[in-house]
DNA sequence: AATTTTCATTTGTCAGACATTTAAAAGTCT
DNA sequence: AGACTTTTAAATGTCTGACAAATGAAAATT
């Protein structure tokens, strides 16, 4: 592990990249444990404050993971699903909110990829997926729900769509697709109307899933798509006007 | 932006968070200018270094970039496609190798996103797509080529063939199924049958997009992803009884 | 007016110190 | 000997103060 002395500035992303290079290639393990920071100091040549802000880069990228005390240190970190996908969400929802992404363009590669899912959930589902999302479409049947629960109840209906497919990794590519696009959803007013065909949209997905019915679950999804697409429309176009 | 102070460790760490939500929360808007880091110190009541470690973590995660001299700072940073795809495959990629996910698992997901992308890309794919395509087929082709290079290639191609569907969010989510299935791509050797068998797919892919049918292209698709499992499988079982 | 120089500001790095946490080692008592 | 307490060493977390380097703006000079 030695960086270039004569590059000028930015000895920590160096030693940061030089780090993530060894824990990537796999030079460093699972679980094994990085020199101290005073030693890795005097490997790299460097203060131990520079040594620190390089190990803060990898923390914030869960790649490693600290612990103080005697035995403590800086450990290689083995990256969860659940860590994964949290940072997924994090950069798909930035990603949507400063790069000015369409809601339509949003929408449709949500769902492109659920679609994706779907004949593996109707294969695979289990009573508990389809409890959560009864479940979730009950609850948004209900009237007094605000717009905000609204959406974060339709979130947790798709995740437990997509989580039916029984496959991690497709569940952790689709969390970011699935939840980015809950703020922009949030830009939406539902009316009782609306609600009412979505909740019924739903049910039917449920239905088929019951049923283990790829098509039928891949038309309702189809029809979903669509209505929620042309509603987001139809509601810019009247902010627009009025 | 304020932390709590009985809070014992973690004051980085909290002054980070502190930040971060106010990026996503955009109460600080892109191109913005934080305020120095000595100015920070003094808000947050916590010496500079400790201001440093937080804007570290942010940068590590292309929240903010910073910039030396008299009009520098760190400022929010607008999170480009770019940044996030790169984010996006490290991640990925170190989610697969850490957790022993198996070929099949993997492969299973990365095909059933592509297929989600292929009625797009049949609809959409321009002239560039298809040369790209064609083009890492051919050198597909090569009898020269190492295992690596061929993995390379052929990770191009599918690239080329979920870009052609147009819509940058898709590509974004993609990239990470895509790119991080080649280390475990690379654990197989081709032999010059399988890989003939292979770029007559591509191929065939290629041709079924250039007519625009979505129908064959997926069909295609299928035969492939069978294909790469079946024979993914037969080496990981050769290897075992040698 | 154009160019050069100076200067103030800000991040990047360094050195040294102390606080805090933690587990192991040493000591003490029953 | 075994159980409990105390000490100690090692490691991260934080603070202070200093200097280096970059950089744009202001001032000075031609």
């Amino acid at each position: 592990m030695k960086i270039d002395p004569d590059s000028p500035a930015d000895l920590s992303a160096q030693i940061a990249k030089s780090i993530r290079d060894a824990i990537v290639s796999g030079t460093l393990r699972v679980d094994e444990r990085l020199p101290s920071e005073t030693e890795l100091s005097e490997q790299f040549d460097v203060s131990r404050s520079t040594v620190r802000e390089a190990l803060k880069r990898l923390g914030a990228q869960s790649l490693i993971r600290t612990q103080r005390g005697a035995t403590g240190g800086a450990f290689v970190n083995k990256l969860t699903y659940q860590e994964a996908y949290g940072q997924q969400i994090t950069t798909s929802t930035l990603l949507l909110s400063m790069n000015a992404v369409s809601f339509a363009t949003a929408c449709e590669a949500r769902y492109a990829l659920e679609r994706a899912c779907a004949p593996l959930s109707a294969q695979r589902r289990t009573a508990d997926h389809l409890a959560t999302m009864r479940a979730e479409a009950h609850r948004q049947a209900q009237p007094g729900l605000t717009d905000e629960a609204f959406c974060a109840s339709d979130v947790a209906f798709h995740r437990a769509l997509v989580d039916a497919a029984d496959n991690p990794v497709l569940s952790y590519q689709l969390a970011g697709a699935v939840e980015a696009i809950e703020p922009l959803m949030n830009m939406i007013t539902f009316t009782a109307r609306s609600r009412e065909t979505i909740v019924a949209l739903h049910s039917d997905i449920a239905d088929a899933l019951e049923a283990r019915d790829a098509e039928k679950t891949d038309e309702k999804l189809v029809a979903l798509a669509s209505y929620t697409n042309d509603l987001a429309q139809s509601v810019f176009a009247a902010r627009q006007k009025g």
